[in-house]
DNA sequence: TATAATCTACGAAAGTCTTCGTTGACAAAT
DNA sequence: ATTTGTCAACGAAGACTTTCGTAGATTATA
């Protein structure tokens, strides 16, 4: 079990990583195809940054066939977790609620979202103390 | 009006930010006091990161005096606003919801917070579409 | 007044991040 | 078989971040 503590993912690596994530396993081309139209970087900047990726861990490579194909060595969720969890620190002070507030204020939400995170609310209260 | 859009802070920067929200207007001195036992860095350390956030325009400074007083030129609020956007580009493709799906299980919420947020919520329906 | 303490300003070092050019290996097309 | 295209590897440039030492000015203290 490989419990050492990854680094947080830069930006440019994020932008891989929500690809990998999409994606699930894909060569360097397929990454880059699909940064080339939002991002306008060239081939060799991602190959690097997945060169680099690799060695700090956040993703796997098979290097089998001479293109080799990356995948995401961290999940979605756990990203997640581990960014909330820092702009928890950084910014709020550590108030879940007020990360609530600013994420529900910063894209409307329609009625049936809010609906969702309303059952997740009565889950939740079963839980909390 | 200043519309023009600021950078986002960097890790030590928000650390500083952070102190500035909650002491108001201060010298470069009373903020290293507080970020020594955090943070363990020394004072020109401090003044330099200071200086930068002035010439980035995240902080005003009166230099009245010999100390500089310096103090925050972006709110909380407005910063919390850009980092909570970025995050939901960056790792939760727009989706409030699992945003705070994350936020809260990342810190457990007491039962009295679960029902602030509902009551948040309930402000929201009204407006939602 | 002389000494010590405090402050700003400056510069630079060390680390990280992002970018890309070049090279050499390999594969595909002619 | 030669040419053309694609790939990984490497190195390095340029920007940004964080750190601190040093110098010079100002204030406080002895």
């Amino acid at each position: 079990m490989n419990r050492a503590e990854l680094p947080r993912p830069t930006d440019a690596e994020l932008a891989i990583l929500q690809v990998l994530w999409e994606l699930g396993p894909t060569t360097v081309r397929q990454v880059q195809d699909r940064l080339e139209t939002e991002r306008g970087t060239g081939y060799t900047t991602t190959l690097k940054l997945m060169q680099i990726m690799f060695e700090k861990g956040l993703v796997d490579r098979d290097d089998t066939n001479r293109s080799h194909v990356y995948s995401a060595a961290v999940t979605r969720q756990k990203t997640q977790r581990q960014m909330v969890g820092q702009l928890l620190d950084q910014v709020f002070e550590g108030s879940a609620q007020q990360l609530i507030l600013q994420a529900l204020s910063a894209k409307k939400s329609t009625r049936s979202e809010l609906a969702e995170i309303r059952k997740l609310l009565d889950q939740l209260e079963g839980g909390a103390k």
